[in-house]
DNA sequence: CCTAGTGTATATAGTAACTATATAGTCAAG
DNA sequence: CTTGACTATATAGTTACTATATACACTAGG
């Protein structure tokens, strides 16, 4: 049991017992949250150790993010069933919270497996690789339309992610049709695209074909991308391959960690099909 | 990919996007933390697509407890070497912050557990029942101390109890040895304890001894504990039962739930044995 | 008993990161 | 051409501390 003993505790010894300033303890007795049991005629503060396990509850509810207000509040009229109530309340609370921080550690996870695969990189080779089956959320169509109805597309994209949760840390990508790539459009996509590391169900995903890519890196400015793309083509032909369906633009290094447009680096992987029978 | 677009959100416009207050975006504006790509001869602001991505970390960083001000520094000089420094160190955090998050979602789980049995009690019985063995965990010897040594101890405990992370959100208990009872010492205690769920290595744990436990509930002040210890007494001469080596009290109800002393509710657990050879 | 060092108190100002309010200019639809 | 919804700046207020300045109190050593 508590306070039963005669001793009680000055504010610097409190403090050190709670962890916190001694201001703090100022203030909270000034607020009327938590007051000493005791002040002597010296105005010298004296708490009792019963007084640390209400301060424990209004840390406890002040990780929750209560206001120092509202939990002045719940203590003013505390009883087991209001304190039972507020639990749980605070524990639906701190589920969410929960897992807003394992969608953070998670985001965290993708954005250094990116960047360490990034490092090992050379952006000057073109290679051909064979990608597995990754799972693709998209937006709806953005082909031929407008900066207005884009700029609408991708808000409407953000919501979708945030509603759904579906930020997984990977980069916003873009796929651009076999047609537009072949008739040198390289900025009319088709679809916005993030990867999924864990795809959940309901929801009108994407399939991304698994199979062969031809993979290449952009140095600069998008608007110069159609050079990087005819290096494709070059090394393409020269490979024997025919396009496939899709190519995928997605940014490496963007302005979250370059200062510059010159040194960003978008990513192109641009589905190739190894058949013979080539026209 | 993203802002290649030539269309541009208004202030309102990007503060939905981004979830956020528009003064908040005029304040980031102000400190230079994140301004808009390009303002119009009458101050309007406009913010490119590519400024969300940029968006997206400042929050992610503030939200792992990072200052504006350390994440601007950041900013100013961000490489992809750095911001994979800084992720690796998020990382750590946010495991740490994960942690505490699931302690105080256990402490809260307990906490309901407690309340909730606590409100099918009733008080004025005396029940007898086999506890199941529980470990606790034990502040040191604290039979026959001053007032300042309690102090002292308890403080002690709480700081074990903080480093070594067993706040479960049990109530913190005191044992009484059956020499102390039978002398009428019910304030002379012999240890502190706070029981463990999930008990971890590495401590100097005490085993409860499972057993048979007369319980009575004392409703009040601690001062008058001795009144309900003469009715467990009582009915343990009733009952043919003789007294074992310990006996257990924990605050039921204390003042995180009730205003006055008087509604205090303190549950004390005698050890008993059934054995007939009693003297 | 005096003094140095540590503790306590109050009062006030400063801080971070918003948030609200007041005032005024701008723009787009009917 | 007006109305309503937007934009801007400037300023003040908010929360929960945190720091600083000043003064008083308590305790241990010489």
């Amino acid at each position: 049991m508590n306070n039963k003993r005669g001793k009680y505790l000055t504010t610097g010894e409190f403090a050190k017992l709670c962890k916190v300033n001694k201001q703090t303890l100022f203030y909270y007795d000034q607020i009327g949250l938590l007051s000493p049991i005791m002040k002597n005629e010296k105005g010298y503060r004296y708490y009792s150790i019963s007084q640390f396990d209400l301060f424990i509850v209004i840390d406890l509810l002040k990780d929750l993010g209560m206001s120092l207000n509202d939990i002045q509040q719940y203590m003013q009229n505390k009883s087991p069933d209001s304190f039972l109530t507020l639990m749980y309340q605070k524990k639906e609370e701190i589920v969410k919270m929960r897992k807003e921080i394992e969608a953070k550690e998670k985001i965290i996870d993708t954005k250094i497996k990116l960047m360490e695969e990034a490092s090992h990189l050379d952006f000057d080779k073109i290679t051909l690789e064979h990608l597995p089956e990754a799972t693709l959320y998209l937006s709806r169509n953005i082909e031929n339309i407008s900066d207005e109805e884009f700029v609408e597309v991708f808000s409407d994209f953000i919501d979708e992610l945030y509603v759904l949760q579906l930020d997984t840390g990977y980069p916003i990508g873009a796929i651009t049709k076999r047609e537009q790539l072949l008739k040198g459009e390289f900025n009319n996509y088709s679809h916005l695209y993030i990867e999924q590391s864990s795809p959940k169900k309901d929801s009108p995903y994407f399939q991304a074909i698994a199979g062969d890519h031809l993979i290449g890196y952009h140095i600069g400015d998008e608007k110069t991308i159609q050079n990087t793309y005819k290096r494709l083509f070059s090394e393409m032909e020269r490979l024997n391959l025919t396009l496939g369906d899709y190519a995928f633009e997605e940014y490496i290094y963007d302005t979250v960690v370059k200062n510059h447009k010159e040194h960003y680096v978008t990513k192109i992987m641009m589905q190739v099909c190894r058949t013979e029978n080539k026209k």
